[in-house]
DNA sequence: TTTCTAATTGAGATTGAGTTTCAATTACAT
DNA sequence: ATGTAATTGAAACTCAATCTCAATTAGAAA
């Protein structure tokens, strides 16, 4: 994975006075191994898997250091967990839920967008961030159960 | 309160087989008491302070029920507690939730909407519901905190 | 109106995601 | 190499929400 990236880490981690240990670096190549969702058990699961034990406590610990420094973001999904994904190369893109096999659709419409900036300026509110999911059911779905 | 409406929740109870308890009962007009959003725990302490007191489990239980039947729809404000509001003459709408004071302001866009149905129309999906939050700071809140 | 019974209730136990605590360990500045 | 403040992990805890089950009750049927 990319030395620059890591530098980066290693970088933010420093200017906020934190250690760069091996949990954290672990965690941070984990999450950043693939571009799909996760929840925090998955990178648990995962790093048990390859025999890079890490307690869940320091999983969560990192992924919020992780969410509060930009490198991942929260996602919503609609489940009692919350989803993540890293923010490496992505534009902010909105979510198609599938509610019948979880199945997750990325997309991306500036119109949207813009109407989201225009909305804001009419009561005078400053965005920070949004999260716009669509539930329903996908092409293979609709197939299955209609 | 509209005496329709108590017909109506009374009808649906009957063609889903439920009794008509007085639990559900107040539960349904404390939520039919205000078009403002509220958590289960909220509805459970307004009654609680009104005397008529009923278990957080039948809070819940009827929460669910007024779900699935229509006259409750949950809102995501980013919050670990599910929050829900009466459907009530609401038109579907999205929030701008500002992260200072909490306060959730309601809009409508129907340009957005269109966009929405657009999109799923391209990937082949079936749009049940979706969910549109803003986060940011309010206009006081910017001026507080600016 | 009384009887009967399946649905309902509530207290309290349980779950599950996430957070906190604290003694033992460790990164890293000096 | 040393000192120490940051970090870790196991286990306890929190908090919303759900489940369990004995006791109660709505409301259909007699």
């Amino acid at each position: 994975m990319d030395k620059r990236l890591i530098e980066k880490f290693k970088d933010t981690l420093h200017s906020n006075g934190m250690k760069c240990t091996p949990e954290r670096l672990s965690i941070f190549k984990e999450v950043y191994s693939s571009s799909e969702h996760f929840d925090a058990d998955e990178i648990y699961f995962r790093m048990r898997n390859e025999k890079k034990r890490v307690s869940r406590a320091t999983v969560y610990r990192t992924l919020d250091m992780l969410v509060e420094n930009g490198f991942v973001s929260k996602v919503n999904v609609g489940t009692s967990q919350v989803h993540f994904e890293n923010t490496l190369a992505q534009k902010h893109h909105e979510h198609l839920v599938c509610t019948n096999c979880g199945k997750i659709i990325e997309f991306n419409n500036n119109i949207i967008e813009q109407q989201k900036d225009k909305v804001c300026k009419e009561y005078g509110f400053m965005p920070t961030k949004h999260n716009l999911i669509i539930f329903g059911l996908c092409d293979k779905c609709q197939l299955r159960k209609g």
